[in-house]
Formats: C-alpha cells, structure tokens, sequence
DNA sequence: CGCAAACTTGATGTTGCTCAAGCTAGGTGG
DNA sequence: CCACCTAGCTTGAGCAACATCAAGTTTGCG
C-alpha cells in the first residue's frame, strides 16, 4: 500500500504521476523533473537538515510526517509547520535553510538536487509558476498560524489544530496524529500539559474521542469549528 | 524629495528603474511590465482590499507605510506585516485575498492590474522566478514571525521588532514608526499596555530614547539584540 | 514482566491581560 | 495666539490564563 513498503531494497520505479511538484505541468515537463529526482528514506527522529545548512535541494514527502522548527538559543522550539504526503520543502533562493526538517515517523522523500533543479526553474515551463504556487499556498497557511499564536486562546488552537489536521488528511472525523504532545504544544505555542488538559477537556465535553493518544475521533464538528474561529461557548 | 509629492495631480512619468518587482530583470522584460502598471494613491487610515475579496491585482507600495492583517470573529486582529518602499502585496494565486491591506500614513503605490499581470508571469522570462524570491522572501518573513508569537517573552518581542523596523529603514538607530501602538501591539500579540509598559522600561534601562512618540532612537543595540533572542538579562 | 518514555493530573506561581484613571500632543476654533 | 478638546499613550491595581513544578499513570517495547 505504502510507496515505503514497496520501496523496501532496492528501489524500484517511482510512480511518476503521483509526484505532487508535477502536478499540472504536461507530460514532458514531469519527466524531465522526475530524471533528476532520487528517493531518499529517512528513521523517526532523523534530522533532513538544520537551519543555516547550505540547501543541497528541494524534498518532497512521498510517505510519512516531517516537522519543520525554528529555535531560540536557549532552545526554546517553534514547529512551523507539519509536511505530509505531497508536500514540499527546501526552496530558499537564498542559499541556506531557514529552518530545521526532521522526520516525525519514518519517511520516504523525493529529493531534487540543487544544481538540476535550479536550472529546470528557468527551462521547463510552468514549473517557476508552480512553485509560485507552493509558496503562495504555504504563506497562507503562515499567516493564518500568525493568528493562531498571536491572537487566539489554549483551547481555540487546540480545536483549530485538530480541524487542520482532520482537513490534511481528508478523513472527516478520524484522525491519525503522528506526533506527539510536545510537538504540538511547539506547534501552537503552549506547554505540553495545557495540550494534554485540553484535549482532556474536549473528550468530557464529548467534542472528541481518544481511543488512543496518537489517534482522535472528532464527535462534534459543529461546536469544534466554533471554538476554532473564536466563538466557542467561553462557560466550557 | 518623496515620489508622493512630485505626483500631485496630475501624475508625471514613474521612475521605472525604481520599482522594486522588476528589480534583476531585463530592461525589456521591466518595459512591458511598467507599461501594465497604474499609479495609485490611499490616504492614512484608507482600506485597501479586505480578505476574501477577489484579488484584482498585484500591488507595490511606492511610498508610505501599510499593515497587513487578518480578523476573527469578535473582532481579535492579528497584523502580519507592515509593508514599506519597494515590497510587494496582493499575489493571491487562489483569486481572493486572505488578509487585508490598509494605508497607515498616506501611501502610494504602483498597481499591476491581474489580467495583464497573469499573463506577464509566463510571457516575461525571469518575472516568475522574481515572483518566486519574493513569496519565499515573505515565508521566510513569517516564519520568524511565528517564531515571535509562539515562544517569545512581551520584552524579546519588542526588541525584535525595533530591530526589525531598524532593519527595514536602514538607518542603524534612529527609527520612525509610523504605526500606533495598537498595530504594534497587534503585530506582536500583545495589547497596547504591555507594549507601552516594555518601551518605558527600555527607556528606564537606556536601551532606547523616545523623543516622540513615533520615533525610538536605539542606544544599546547589543543589549536589545541579547532580548531579541531570548538572551536578555531576565532581571531587567 | 519490567522498564523507560511519554502522557495525564494536581498544586502553585508568574506573566501579561483587564479595567480604570491620568496624561500628553496635536488639531481646532474662538 | 492660546485655550480647549479629543484621540492615543502611559501608568496603576487586581486578576485570569497559562506556565511551572511535581507526582502519578499509561503505553509500548525489550
């Protein structure tokens, strides 16, 4: 089911179609982008690259979750964002990364290396547009965190963040929450125990269900979308 | 001296080396473009687009200051920019704006309406790929932003953000904000009082000077630039 | 079955928010 | 030209939300 699986030693074709960078470009245009391509596999836990690294290339994730951070000195950490199937990281025109990428269970990844595909940029057509997208999109979802962090209280990020995800990945009231606590208090600017009290919160108001603590069951959509854009009923 | 006051009516040529979208690029490239764009003025205080209105275009902001911002509900406003000479608004791939734009001071801007726009970006070699540094340029902007909002102390906050205004005027430590402390405070995550509490005591502790109340001179950039990461002295 | 890591729950503390007065500067009209 | 007026800024006192500190408890793995 899973490209990881079939990938298992030695790697066998890449499902070309499937690459999301290509979505939308013609038939030639793809393959060209597909010739540079190479799969990369990475453990949980494993650290893609750091910020301030030089940016060997571009990454797109085929399989698995990938959190993306910033830090303060003191090690203070802010996840800026959590990459899944089809998404994109690694372009900075400016030559070095601006934030770290780990992997948060295993992954596989198609990589395109700097130096094909920064030239691809300027001959396959419609590829620069493309990527304009892809920013353009990723903006947005920046600027509604900014909200978040900026402007909304413990359990509006919290129902926020579950309907994000529940959004991700399609499945309307069955999410899978790979990462664990500590990554989404870092997500949403809280403590791991103010995550924990929320949802704990959310399951005896009956909002959700947690069958387990990496899986939650979104019961009431309705009042969970209120809470998200500010208009939940402030008595819970 | 300001573009703004050579264009009382009626508006005479653009200096066209000087816009900032067509920066890096061919002087042929940069002609077509110019000759799609329009001068447009906003006084102070005036909207621009809102979020959610269908995007007519890409705008550049010529002289004056704007703020970008989105709103919850109840009325809870975040700003996720403030936008000076040469920096660019509007590019919103999906057809509608996902924040608002409004004139701080009075402003003047070039304004490159969409349907010329859209086909300049595949007919003009280069534009996209300008486009691209731009957004990425923007996310980068962001992420430190999120950065600020989620992990960051109401101190550190302030001092990255007099270091940033710092940043964008150029001139190392006399600083002009054209904006209330309401934007800054929204900008910041914080309300108005906090933010006026931290700025008396950077004056109190000598790290800044306030001569008015929309101009900060910096005294002690290495202290403030310690706040600014996280490592100011906490007894302060 | 036992261990360690991660999550949950509880008690207490602190930062920044709220509410409430003053104060100041800039603009207006007498 | 000056006094007034108002919007916006500053300052203060009390409070609430969330953080911190500290045990327990669950989960998954060897």
């Amino acid at each position: 089911m899973y490209a990881a699986t079939a990938l298992s030693n030695p790697p066998p074709k890449i499902d070309v179609s499937g690459l999301a960078l290509c979505r939308g470009l013609a038939r030639q245009a793809a393959s060209r982008i597909v010739a540079v391509s190479t799969l990369q596999r990475a453990k949980a836990g494993e650290t893609l690259f750091s910020e301030g690294d030089d940016a060997d290339g571009v990454y797109e994730v085929v399989t698995g979750m990938l959190r993306l951070y910033k830090l303060l000195p003191d090690g203070r950490r802010q996840i800026t964002g959590f990459l899944g199937t089809g998404q994109i990281l690694g372009l900075a025109p400016e030559g070095t990364h601006v934030y770290s990428a780990e992997a948060i269970n295993d992954v596989t990844l198609c990589r395109y290396p700097r130096a094909g595909f920064e030239r691809l940029i300027d001959e396959v057509p419609g590829l620069a547009r493309r990527l304009l997208a892809v920013t353009s999109h990723e903006l947005r979802a920046a600027q509604d965190q900014m909200l978040l962090l900026g402007r909304k209280a413990a359990a509006e990020k919290v129902a926020s963040f579950l309907l994000l995800m529940a959004d991700q990945q399609g499945n309307d009231d069955e999410i899978a929450l790979p990462m664990g606590r500590s990554d989404i208090a870092d997500y949403l600017g809280l403590t791991i125990e103010t995550v924990s009290r929320t949802f704990t919160k959310f399951k005896t108001e009956g909002l959700i269900a947690l069958p387990t603590t990496y899986r939650v069951e979104i019961r009431d959509r309705d009042q969970l979308e209120d809470f998200a854009s500010g208009q939940g009923d402030p008595e819970l």
